[in-house]
DNA sequence: TGGATCTGCGCAAACGTTTCCTCAAGATGG
DNA sequence: CCATCTTGAGGAAACGTTTGCGCAGATCCA
C-alpha cells in the first residue's frame, strides 16, 4: 500500500501536478471550477502532502526541537503542552530531546535536530541561572530559552517571580496579616533571591516590617517541617502570622508541622506556596493558597514567538517576563471568612 | 550562511557526489584512501546530511510520534525518557504530540505524523483499559501501545501489575506481617483489579486471609485518609497490621492520618504504596516503601522493539509486561529491624 | 595473449514537492 | 486589424540525497 502522491491527484482530476500543487496550495490563477475539482480529487483520495519534498524545496521543516534538561518535568511538561499547542495548529511538531543535563546526549540530541532541519530551537530547563550542559554551536536557527539562562543578545521567557511573589505576600497582607515570614529554597537559586525581593518589595509598599531574614533551605517538604519549629518553636519572641513559602512542597511541611504542634492553619497562621502543583497544593489540610506561575501560557506565547521568529518577524532580544497569579484556597483563610 | 551539502564535500574532496554518499554511508567499493579523505573532508566542512533529503529517497523518516493523553506526565514522562534515549542513539528523534484526551487535537496530531512521514507511532497512555479519543486509522505504520488499551492483534507493554501487587504484599508477609489490608483505585479502572488480584494471590500463597474486601476509591490522600478512620477507627474487630495501597498518594493520606491518630508506622502498621513517585514517596514521613513500575526501562524497550518493527523484523502482536520491584524505604519496618 | 573477473568510480534517475518560466487562447484598446 | 494584456495551465528545474547501472583500467587464469 503506497501513500497516494500529488501525482495520483493531479492524474485524477485530470490536471498537470503544477496545477495541482497551486489548487492545493491556494495560491496561483486558475478557474474556481478546476481549483475545487482538484480539491475533491485530493480530499476522495486521502491525500497527505509528505512534508519532507515540501520541506526540501521550501528548506523548512514545520518541525521545532525542545531541548530540555529537566528530568523531572515539572517545569517543561506544562511548557512543552502550552507550546505544541500554539505549534500544532500551524502544522508545527515539537521534537523532545530530552538531555536528562548529560553533555554527551545533549549533544547528540543538538546533531539529531541539525540533521532534521528544525526550524527552531527551545532550551527549557529548571532554573533560570542555568543553561545547557553543552555550548549552543552560531547555526543561525532561532532559538528561544524557557526558564533558562538566555545568553546575552537571545530571547527569553520565564515566569515573572518578583511579581508573582509581590502578589503572595500583598494578598496575605490585604487579609489583615502583619506579620509574615518567607521560608524558600537554596540561596544559589536566582528564582529564590528574586521571589524573597518580591516578598520585600510588598512587605515595603504596605509599611510593614519582614518578619526575620528570608529562611533559605532546600526545595522540600523537610526544609518547611523543619522551619514550622525554627519559626514556632520559642514563643519567647512572638510568632508570625503568615508564612509565605517558595514552594508547594515546603509549603506542605510547614502545614503539617504546623498542624502536628497544635498551630491553626489559617486562623493562627496564614501559608502562601509558590507553584500552584496541584498534586500537592489540593492536597494539603486545608488546601493550598499558591502562586500559579502560568507555565501553560507561557509555553504558548513562546510558541508564537517562535512562529514569528521563523516567519522572519524582527524579534527583539530579552526577557520576558509572563504574569503569575495567586490561586486562592484554604490557607490563607481567605475562603473561611466568608464561611 | 548556507548549509554545507554533500556537493560541498564531494567537491573538496574532488570526487563525484555519488562516491562521497558512498564514503559517508561506509557502503560500496573504493579505495581506502578515496574513502578516508571524503571522511575528513565532512569533517572539516562541518558536513550534516539533510535528513529530509535522505528520507524522502529512502523512505524513511528517521522520526516517531509519541501520541499521548496523559495530560499529567506522570506515566508518559519516565516512558518517553526510555524511549527517547534507545532511539537517539540509533538516530531516530520523537515527537511529542499532547492530545489533552481532545479528539480533536488528537486527530490534528495524527495528521502532523501522517505527513511526517513518522516511522513508527506509540500510543502511551494513563490507564490500560482506554486507548485514544479517536479511532486510529489501519495506516501501515508499526505501532505500540504503552499504558493503553492495545487492540486486538497489536503489541503492547504495560507494568506487570499483578506481579508488583504480589511483590508487595510477600515483601510485607516476609515481614511477619499477617494481616495485610488492601486501600486502592476507582473499581473501573482496570489495573485496581489486577493489582488487587496480585494481593490475593499471595496472600494465599502464604495462607493468609485477606484482611476484609479491597477498599476502593479514587487515587487521592483523602481516600488514604479517610480509610485509615475506616480501617482503624473501630477497634472491636481488631486492626490490620499491615496496608498495601494502590498507589503513593493514598498511602501518604494513610500515613498522615495514623500518625494524626496515634498510629505508629511501622511498628503497629506497615504501609506499601505503588508507583514509586519519589515526590511522594521520599517525603512521607516515615519515608514510603514502595513498588517501582521501572517505567523508563519499559520506554527503553518498547524503543528496541518498535526499532525492530521499522527494520521490519516480525514482531508477534500481544501484551509484554515488564516487570515492577518493591523498593524498600522506612514504612515498611524492613530498616527499623536493622536499627 | 586474450577473455573473464575484479576494482574504483561516475552518470543519471528517482524520491515528492514547489516555483520560475513559457505559452496558447481569448479579451481589450486604439 | 494589429498590438497588448489577461487568464488558465503546463514543462522543467530545483531541493539534497541514495542507488542501479555502466565503464575504463587493472588483475587473473589458462
Amino acid at each position: 500500500m503506497t501513500r497516494v502522491t500529488i501525482r495520483d491527484v493531479a492524474r485524477y482530476a485530470n490536471v498537470s501536478v503544477t496545477t495541482a500543487s497551486r489548487a492545493l496550495n491556494d495560491t496561483g490563477r486558475m478557474a474556481r471550477e478546476t481549483r475545487e475539482r482538484i480539491i475533491q480529487a485530493a480530499a476522495k483520495l486521502g491525500y497527505r502532502p509528505n512534508s519532507m519534498a515540501r520541506g526540501l524545496v521550501s528548506q523548512r521543516s514545520f518541525t521545532i526541537g525542545l531541548l530540555t534538561n529537566d528530568t523531572y518535568g515539572r517545569f517543561t511538561l506544562p511548557v512543552a503542552a502550552g507550546l505544541s499547542a500554539a505549534m500544532v495548529d500551524r502544522g508545527v511538531s515539537v521534537f523532545l530531546c530530552a538531555g536528562e543535563g548529560d553533555p554527551q546526549r545533549t549533544l547528540l540530541n543538538l546533531e539529531a535536530m541539525q540533521e532534521k532541519c528544525v526550524d527552531g530551537l527551545v532550551v527549557s530547563g529548571k532554573r533560570i541561572d542555568r543553561g545547557l550542559p553543552v555550548e549552543l554551536p552560531r547555526t543561525g536557527i532561532p532559538t528561544i530559552y524557557i526558564n533558562a539562562a538566555c545568553p546575552e543578545g537571545e530571547v527569553g521567557f520565564v515566569p515573572d517571580d518578583s511579581g508573582g511573589a509581590e502578589a503572595a505576600t500583598l494578598h496575605l497582607a490585604g487579609l489583615g496579616r502583619r506579620r509574615i515570614a518567607h521560608v524558600t529554597g537554596p540561596r544559589n537559586f536566582a528564582a529564590t533571591g528574586i521571589r524573597a525581593d518580591g516578598w520585600l518589595k510588598a512587605l515595603d509598599r504596605m509599611g510593614l516590617a519582614p518578619w526575620g531574614e528570608a529562611l533559605f533551605g532546600e526545595w522540600s517538604e523537610a526544609h518547611g517541617y523543619r522551619m514550622a519549629d525554627h519559626l514556632f518553636g520559642q514563643t519567647s519572641r512572638g510568632m508570625p502570622d503568615a508564612v509565605f513559602c517558595g514552594n508547594d512542597q515546603i509549603a506542605r511541611g510547614m502545614i503539617d508541622r504546623l498542624t502536628e504542634i497544635g498551630v491553626r492553619v489559617p486562623k493562627d497562621v496564614a501559608v502562601v506556596g509558590y507553584d500552584n502543583w496541584e498534586i500537592f497544593a489540593k492536597a494539603t489540610r486545608p488546601p493550598l493558597t499558591t502562586v500559579d506561575m502560568g507555565l501553560l501560557e507561557l509555553g504558548r506565547q513562546a510558541g508564537l514567538t517562535m512562529l514569528g521568529m521563523i516567519d522572519g518577524k524582527p524579534t527583539p532580544a530579552g526577557i520576558r517576563r509572563t504574569p503569575c497569579t495567586v490561586v486562592v484556597r484554604e490557607s490563607c483563610g481567605a475562603r473561611s471568612e466568608a464561611d
